[in-house]
RNA sequence: GGUCCUAUCGUCUAGCGGUCUAGGACGUCGCCCUCUCACGGCGAAAACACGAGUUCGAGUCUCGUUAGGAUCACCA
């Protein structure tokens, strides 16, 4: 019972394009069976989510894996919720993460791929000829409903216990005959276009997801709207047109999609196309006050993943962290394999977690701890200065103004040895940890240094500072230096090891590593530090005969 | 409320009917190494949500219960 082509046309206009022409431009792909083609389409509106980068992550490898095709589409067909700027985000969100697109918008204006454009918005005319299509067909019918009207529907529809939504008998414009829809037209009322749902809510359909196996689910009767009053589509007759005419074969996406898949099930197979492959991801989520909970957007400053970029955790770390998410094996592989990378993992999809994984600081920081330690000293140094570029002009200044210095520290521990020091975390935590090597930093008192070290009186470490003076080389190799600490400890009443005055404290003033812990306070600040020797040298002897004369 | 998803150490998880007195990683704790702190090495504590069933045998299969979560828009 379709409507007559003139009141159609008086619906959807009369410069419609013609679906054949529109199925000539989207040739099915040339690829084999295993060869996936998988797709994120983010909406423009705000910030790049860590959960769009995890999604994206795992879309990717598997296009990629396989030797497929990754697509970003930008589903902008929500007008209202739109923000500026943020497509131009999500491009360089990925493109930073190392997510490479192989079709897609590569920037506000240009975009890459034979299947485009990539934009909803863009597609507009697309979406319209399938509309009126369906129109034909009387498959779907205009709506003239109000907000007001649908809203008192739901309502009396909860509160008769039942639920709740435009179907069956409460599809009152399904029916509508032609004169009714004429008259509305002539009357000037808006509309939107719905699906007929040809489905029935007793029914059972089963659905295949590809990290859950098969589902049952009620078949959809929802008169879904397609086609919004504005003209453009809704996201769920947007997915099926687009994800037919792109030739995704697989679909990953949030599980709050999950729900719909009846409708969308049931939508691909009215415009008589061949649905993807489905997989639902869990998203990640935090752990608030004891209760678990979906990372917010407004509330959690970590679902950002600009966040991760300002407190300078390295890119890989972060991917590795969110691979590790995706795949807990991806740790063993990483031990085993220490040179190659997530993109050389056969990551698994049916392997990920279907509960929704908590996002866990700690484990993030020991990866990128790890991670840090592999870098030569020019190599963190370069993402030392690239991260202060971007995000600690201060930093950057320092960096610039006493570039080999800075090689010298960070290099303490590094490139002369075997096992690298994990001392830095983030970039922007490195500054925390070296700053006592610059003196406009440094104001340690007589008083903060008896603090630091309450175990040892006053007169003891003017001796120790005292012995070490007089004998201080700074061209003294690390185990020179270390004899002259240990003969000094030995001859001033300290244990040569910790070990031996633990075993017999009344006979010691202390241990050698009290007498360490003296220079190292004096000389830092801290408690703790890298190898005292290396920094000696760096610092210079004359600063550290001066810092060493703080507490005469 | 309806529908749907999920449930193994604190966290990420391995496990796909016997090899599970449940394995790994991070974290925690202890010991060793050691000039401090680290690093490294060794070790410990730490989990199958609960209840029925199927079976010779259940973490693994079924059903209930409970608890989390998602969804029910002209938002995606």
């Amino acid at each position: 019972m379709a409507l007559s082509k003139e009141t159609i046309d008086r619906l959807m206009g009369n410069n419609i394009l013609a679906v054949e022409e529109i199925e000539k431009k989207y040739p099915p792909r040339q690829l084999s069976d295993t060869q996936y083609v998988t797709r994120i389409a983010p909406s423009p509106t705000g910030f790049m989510h860590i959960g769009g980068i995890y999604a994206a992550l795992i879309s990717e490898r598997f296009a990629h894996q396989s030797n497929g095709v990754f697509i970003l589409r930008i589903e902008d067909t929500d007008t209202k919720r739109e923000i500026e700027g943020a497509t131009d985000l999500i491009i360089r969100s990925l493109k930073e993460y190392g997510l490479t697109v192989d079709e897609g918008p590569i920037n506000e204006k240009e975009e890459i791929g034979a299947y485009g454009p990539y934009t909803q918005s863009k597609r507009k005319d697309i979406y319209q000829a399938y509309v009126k299509q369906l129109l034909e067909k009387g498959m779907a019918y205009p709506c003239f409903c109000t907000e007001e009207e649908i809203e008192a529907m739901r309502e009396r529809q909860t509160k008769a216990g039942g639920r709740p939504g435009y179907y069956g008998l409460w599809a009152k414009d399904r029916n509508l005959t032609e004169e009714q829809v004429v008259a509305k037209l002539d009357a000037g009322k808006p509309f939107v276009i719905r699906f007929k749902s040809p489905g029935k809510y007793v029914n059972k359909i089963a659905v295949e997801d590809i990290l859950r196996g098969k589902r049952f689910f009620p078949e959809n009767d929802l008169d879904i709207v397609i086609l919004k009053s504005d003209g453009l589509p809704t996201y769920h007759f947007a997915h099926v047109v687009d994800d037919h005419l792109m030739g995704t074969t697989h679909v990953v996406r949030g599980d709050e999609w999950l729900s719909s898949l009846p409708l969308h099930v049931q939508l691909f197979e009215a415009m008589g196309w061949k649905a993807p492959k489905y997989g639902h991801i869990a998203p990640i989520q935090k752990l608030d006050e004891g209760a678990r909970r979906k990372l917010s957007k407004r509330k959690d400053p970590e679902a950002n993943v600009a966040f991760y970029g300002e407190k300078g955790y390295p890119k890989e770390a972060v991917i590795d962290y969110l691979m590790n998410l995706a795949n807990s094996d991806f740790e063993d592989y990483k031990k085993a394999n220490p040179d190659k990378t997530y993109k050389d993992f056969e990551f698994k999809i049916s392997k990920l977690n279907n509960s929704g994984p908590l996002l866990d600081f700690v484990k993030l920081e020991d990866i990128s701890k790890e991670f840090i330690a592999t870098l030569s000293c020019d190599e963190l140094y370069a993402r030392l200065y690239d991260w202060a570029a971007k995000y600690d002009k201060e930093m950057q200044a320092r960096l610039d103004a006493n570039s080999g210095y800075f090689k010298q520290i960070l290099d303490i521990e590094r490139s002369n040895c075997d096992r690298v020091r994990k001392d830095y975390v983030t970039f922007s935590g490195i500054w925390d940890e070296i700053k006592y090597f610059f003196d406009e930093e440094f104001h340690l008192t007589k008083e903060d240094v008896m603090k630091l070290v309450p175990n040892q009186s006053l007169e003891d470490m003017q001796a120790i500072v005292k012995g070490f003076v007089v004998n201080y080389d700074e061209n003294d190799d690390k185990n020179e230096w270390f004899a002259k600490v240990k003969e000094f400890a030995l001859a001033n009443g300290y244990a040569k090891n910790p070990k031996e005055y633990s075993k017999n404290p009344e006979a010691y003033k202390g241990s050698v590593s009290d007498v360490a812990t003296v220079l190292r306070v004096l000389v830092t600040g801290r408690t703790n530090s890298p190898d005292l020797c290396s920094i000696m040298k760096i610092l210079g002897k004359e600063r550290v005969l001066k810092r060493l004369n703080i507490i005469n």
